[in-house]
DNA sequence: GCCAACGTTGGC
DNA sequence: GCCAACGTTGGC
Protein backbone atom coordinates (compact mmCIF):
# COMPACT_ATOMS: atom_id res chain seq x y z
CA UNK A 1 0.00 0.00 0.00
CA UNK A 2 1.88 3.20 -1.23
CA UNK A 3 2.05 6.30 1.19
CA UNK A 4 -0.71 8.63 1.23
CA UNK A 5 0.51 11.77 -0.73
CA UNK A 6 -0.67 15.37 -1.34
CA UNK A 7 -1.13 17.37 -4.47
CA UNK A 8 -2.16 21.36 -5.67
CA UNK A 9 -4.26 21.82 -8.17
CA UNK A 10 -5.00 25.32 -10.23
CA UNK A 11 -8.20 26.53 -11.75
CA UNK A 12 -9.48 29.78 -12.62
CA UNK A 13 -12.82 30.12 -11.46
CA UNK A 14 -14.36 31.87 -14.36
CA UNK A 15 -13.04 28.87 -16.30
CA UNK A 16 -13.70 25.95 -14.05
CA UNK A 17 -14.60 26.74 -9.77
CA UNK A 18 -14.80 24.36 -6.65
CA UNK A 19 -18.42 24.66 -6.68
CA UNK A 20 -18.59 23.67 -10.29
CA UNK A 21 -16.90 20.78 -8.87
CA UNK A 22 -19.69 20.46 -6.16
CA UNK A 23 -22.08 20.52 -8.75
CA UNK A 24 -20.58 17.69 -10.74
CA UNK A 25 -22.60 14.24 -10.26
CA UNK A 26 -21.00 12.46 -7.78
CA UNK A 27 -18.74 15.68 -7.26
CA UNK A 28 -16.61 13.79 -9.71
CA UNK A 29 -14.59 15.43 -12.34
CA UNK A 30 -12.00 14.55 -14.98
CA UNK A 31 -9.08 16.88 -14.43
CA UNK A 32 -9.23 17.13 -18.46
CA UNK A 33 -7.32 19.86 -20.54
CA UNK A 34 -3.52 20.18 -18.19
CA UNK A 35 -1.06 20.71 -21.39
CA UNK A 36 2.32 20.77 -19.46
CA UNK A 37 4.95 18.32 -19.42
CA UNK A 38 5.80 18.30 -16.14
CA UNK A 39 1.84 18.48 -14.64
CA UNK A 40 1.05 15.46 -17.16
CA UNK A 41 4.13 13.37 -15.76
CA UNK A 42 2.77 14.04 -12.17
CA UNK A 43 -0.77 12.29 -13.42
CA UNK A 44 0.73 10.31 -15.27
CA UNK A 45 3.38 8.49 -12.93
CA UNK A 46 2.84 10.02 -9.73
CA UNK A 47 -1.04 10.44 -8.41
CA UNK A 48 -2.62 7.51 -6.89
CA UNK A 49 -6.14 6.81 -5.42
CA UNK A 50 -6.76 8.56 -2.25
CA UNK A 51 -4.29 11.11 -2.52
CA UNK A 52 -5.53 14.87 -1.21
CA UNK A 53 -5.79 17.40 -3.60
CA UNK A 54 -5.71 21.19 -2.41
CA UNK A 55 -7.51 23.07 -5.01
CA UNK A 56 -6.13 26.21 -5.99
CA UNK A 57 -8.03 29.14 -7.64
CA UNK A 58 -6.09 31.35 -9.59
CA UNK A 59 -6.04 34.49 -11.24
CA UNK A 60 -9.22 35.57 -9.11
CA UNK A 61 -10.22 37.70 -5.87
CA UNK A 62 -8.59 36.94 -3.59
CA UNK A 63 -6.09 34.04 -5.40
CA UNK A 64 -6.38 31.08 -2.62
CA UNK A 65 -6.89 27.34 -1.81
CA UNK A 66 -10.84 27.17 -1.88
CA UNK A 67 -11.33 23.38 -0.92
CA UNK A 68 -10.03 19.93 -1.03
CA UNK A 69 -10.11 17.09 -3.25
CA UNK A 70 -9.66 13.43 -3.49
CA UNK A 71 -8.14 11.47 -6.23
CA UNK A 72 -10.46 8.47 -7.09
CA UNK A 73 -8.71 7.70 -10.34
CA UNK A 74 -5.25 7.65 -11.73
CA UNK A 75 -3.35 8.83 -14.22
CA UNK A 76 -5.24 7.60 -17.94
CA UNK A 77 -5.23 9.02 -20.81
CA UNK A 78 -6.80 12.55 -21.72
CA UNK A 79 -8.86 11.49 -24.46
CA UNK A 80 -10.23 15.23 -24.94
CA UNK A 81 -6.73 15.67 -27.20
CA UNK A 82 -7.77 13.67 -29.80
CA UNK A 83 -11.35 15.22 -29.89
CA UNK A 84 -11.36 17.64 -33.26
CA UNK A 85 -14.48 19.73 -31.14
CA UNK A 86 -12.49 19.79 -27.97
CA UNK A 87 -10.79 23.36 -26.73
CA UNK A 88 -7.92 21.26 -25.47
CA UNK A 89 -7.51 19.42 -28.71
CA UNK A 90 -3.84 18.24 -29.81
CA UNK A 91 -3.65 16.47 -32.87
CA UNK A 92 -0.33 14.78 -32.16
CA UNK A 93 -2.44 12.68 -29.17
CA UNK A 94 -4.02 9.76 -30.25
CA UNK A 95 -5.97 6.83 -28.55
CA UNK A 96 -2.77 4.38 -29.67
CA UNK A 97 -0.25 6.58 -28.95
CA UNK A 98 -1.71 9.61 -26.18
CA UNK A 99 0.51 12.39 -24.95
CA UNK A 100 -1.30 13.92 -22.71
CA UNK A 101 -2.78 12.09 -19.47
CA UNK A 102 -5.78 13.12 -16.88
CA UNK A 103 -6.93 11.86 -13.20
CA UNK A 104 -10.17 11.99 -11.47
CA UNK A 105 -10.77 13.81 -8.16
CA UNK A 106 -14.14 14.08 -6.20
CA UNK A 107 -14.48 17.40 -3.70
CA UNK A 108 -14.56 16.63 0.05
CA UNK A 109 -14.58 19.49 1.67
CA UNK A 110 -15.30 23.62 1.08
CA UNK A 111 -12.80 25.61 3.59
CA UNK A 112 -14.77 27.73 5.57
CA UNK A 113 -11.74 30.27 5.32
CA UNK A 114 -9.68 30.12 1.38
CA UNK A 115 -6.56 30.13 2.57
CA UNK A 116 -4.92 33.00 0.27
CA UNK A 117 -1.41 33.12 -1.54
CA UNK A 118 -0.95 36.61 0.56
CA UNK A 119 -1.15 33.74 3.69
CA UNK A 120 0.51 31.30 1.94
CA UNK A 121 3.47 33.44 1.14
CA UNK A 122 3.84 35.00 4.93
CA UNK A 123 3.10 31.78 6.64
CA UNK A 124 6.81 30.60 8.04
CA UNK A 125 5.84 27.12 6.68
CA UNK A 126 4.26 27.35 3.67
CA UNK A 127 6.37 30.01 1.81
CA UNK A 128 8.65 27.57 0.38
CA UNK A 129 5.72 26.05 -1.18
CA UNK A 130 5.84 25.22 -5.42
CA UNK A 131 3.22 27.49 -5.78
CA UNK A 132 4.99 30.53 -4.36
CA UNK A 133 8.42 29.10 -6.14
CA UNK A 134 7.16 28.67 -9.73
CA UNK A 135 3.81 30.06 -10.07
CA UNK A 136 3.15 28.49 -13.50
CA UNK A 137 2.74 24.87 -12.64
CA UNK A 138 -0.88 23.73 -12.49
CA UNK A 139 -0.32 20.42 -10.76
CA UNK A 140 2.51 19.92 -8.50
CA UNK A 141 3.18 18.57 -5.33
CA UNK A 142 2.88 19.35 -1.62
CA UNK A 143 4.06 18.38 1.30
CA UNK A 144 2.46 16.51 4.17
CA UNK A 145 3.49 19.57 6.63
CA UNK A 146 2.29 21.94 4.05
CA UNK A 147 -1.36 19.78 3.75
CA UNK A 148 -1.89 19.24 7.31
CA UNK A 149 -1.12 23.27 7.84
CA UNK A 150 -3.05 24.54 4.94
CA UNK A 151 -6.27 21.87 5.53
CA UNK A 152 -6.31 23.25 9.17
CA UNK A 153 -6.51 27.08 8.42
CA UNK A 154 -8.95 26.45 5.69
CA UNK A 155 -11.59 24.22 7.86
CA UNK A 156 -11.27 26.25 11.41
CA UNK A 157 -14.74 27.77 12.04
C1' DG B 1 -3.89 46.08 -18.45
C1' DC B 2 0.90 45.23 -17.68
C1' DC B 3 4.68 42.51 -17.58
C1' DA B 4 7.87 38.94 -15.54
C1' DA B 5 8.60 34.25 -15.55
C1' DC B 6 8.24 30.19 -17.67
C1' DG B 7 7.51 26.60 -21.33
C1' DT B 8 7.53 25.39 -26.15
C1' DT B 9 8.81 25.68 -30.91
C1' DG B 10 11.70 25.68 -34.65
C1' DG B 11 15.77 27.33 -37.35
C1' DC B 12 20.41 26.51 -37.56
C1' DG C 1 21.90 20.56 -28.97
C1' DC C 2 21.56 25.49 -28.64
C1' DC C 3 19.07 29.42 -28.22
C1' DA C 4 16.09 33.20 -30.02
C1' DA C 5 11.45 34.10 -30.69
C1' DC C 6 7.11 33.46 -29.39
C1' DG C 7 2.94 32.26 -26.63
C1' DT C 8 0.86 31.61 -22.14
C1' DT C 9 0.21 31.97 -17.26
C1' DG C 10 -0.86 34.38 -13.48
C1' DG C 11 0.25 37.91 -9.85
C1' DC C 12 -0.16 42.57 -9.22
Amino acid sequence: MPERRFWLMKSEPGVYSYDDLLKEEERIAEWDGVRNYTARNTMRDDMQVGDGVLFYHSNSKPNAVVGYAIVVKAGYPDFTAWDPNSDHHDPRSAPDNPIWYMVDIRAENKFHKPVTLQQIKSHDHLQDMVLVKNSRLSVQPVTNRQWKIILTLGMSV
